[in-house]
DNA sequence: GCCAATAAACGTCATAATGACATTTATTTT
DNA sequence: AAAATAAATGTCATTATGACGTTTATTGGC
């Protein structure tokens, strides 16, 4: 970028960052992806992983960014959630951060690359104190995610490819932290004609076996455009 | 803010905007507050208001404080948008801008304030072209402002605070873009007791006249705590 | 003073969606 | 062959929804 003058000369500038709520979904539990921080102050307790914005990158990008550093992921579900920008949220220096959260399968995750980081999953009812006004990032995100997962289907970014009605279930009662009855679940789920029964089963988790299934993301954008409205 | 050397140093700083998307309803129409540009380039041209970020301020604080300026109200409906980061979006010099969106009653709006920067009311489904990326925002807050309306009893912000049934029917036909039956809705509403019948009736619209009903925010927050989710 | 015009208020019925509940099925392990 | 496990499925009563027409209060014109 020039650095020529311009008539914004007058107005402060400012640091920006970015922060990444990254959450996972592994042994029916909702979890979230922290860092240790490496540097002073705060040295030593726990983070989201974040970064700054350069020059040449948009916000998106750099959010973008900041998680592939982390986990070796493209191609995931990030969404902006809030930018944070009270004066003295970051004790360094006045910093506005931006804040995405980012559902990614924990499977396809990079662990070694995470050990760089000190990277380690904490469930969503017990994660460490967070530095900063992390806790409420952390906040806000997982209201977003269930008001979110609500009326559009992105939990399906939580599970692998194929699963099962009781795992996308368990999915739903660990992100809104309540019951579902089996039979109103799949009932539900299988009036909307999104899942694609495979013939498979899986059978890591009965005798019996249950059905696999895909989400059908053109199925889902054909009944879109006919008025249908994604509810759970 | 001092200026002394950190360690975030290295790190480029950028120039943070607050634009504002500020909603009203007024004869049976939505509308949204327009400035026309005082400076190039684009001058001349229809503008969301806008302002910089200063140091001694939230971000928060800063869309608040722009929002007096245009408008001379405070304490109203605010709420944060979206951020608006993508590299060349204004041709000035790069700035990352957090746009907010507010709902004033057009009656309480100072028009003398107004005059000051040319500021005119348009129709949402009718306003001139904009600088920028302020067409993307206004569509944005127009989504935001649907699905808000839809589940949290935000609507009323827009109207004088006794309004009558059709009136709010209006306003939410106006927002959504549909019609309602009258009966449907309110019954709908009656059913939510969310509404404080007044002894009295506006004769404005019709000879009969039509009660006016206060909204109970109060109400709402105990119904809230009981489980009860506002839907219309 | 009566009639016409206006928009508000209100009720019913058929259909669809929801929540609550128990049994049967396929398979593996002992 | 019996026990254990979790998956799959059906019914019924209740509630919410969408579609529809008539009556009511009032004003203004004749």
């Amino acid at each position: 970028m020039n650095n020529s003058p311009n008539l914004y000369e007058p107005c402060p500038k400012h640091y920006v960052a970015l922060d990444n709520i990254i959450f996972g979904f592994d042994e029916k539990e909702l979890k979230i992806l922290l860092i240790k921080r490496s540097f002073e102050p705060e040295k030593g307790n726990w983070s989201l992983m974040g970064g700054f914005l350069k020059d040449e990158e948009g916000v998106d990008e750099a959010a973008t960014r900041v998680l592939y550093e982390l986990t070796g992921l493209r191609n995931v579900f990030v969404e902006q959630l809030h930018t944070y920008g009270a004066i003295h949220r970051d004790p360094v220096a006045r910093t506005v951060s931006v804040a995405y959260y980012a559902l990614i399968r924990v499977n396809d995750y990079d662990t070694e690359l995470g050990k760089k980081y000190g990277a380690r999953w904490f469930p969503i009812h017990n994660y460490p104190s967070l530095i900063f006004d992390h806790p409420q990032m952390v906040q806000d995100a997982l209201d977003r995610l269930r008001s979110k997962t609500r009326t559009q289907p992105i939990g399906f970014e939580l599970l692998p490819e194929k699963f099962t009605i009781p795992q996308l279930r368990h999915l739903y009662e660990a992100i809104h932290n309540q019951v579902y009855d089996p039979r109103n679940f799949s009932r539900k789920l299988n009036s909307m004609k999104l899942l694609i029964q495979l013939h498979e089963k899986d059978k890591e988790n009965s005798k019996k076996g249950a059905y696999l299934y895909k989400f059908d993301p053109n199925r889902y954008k054909m009944l879109l455009s006919q008025g249908f409205s994604f509810e759970l």
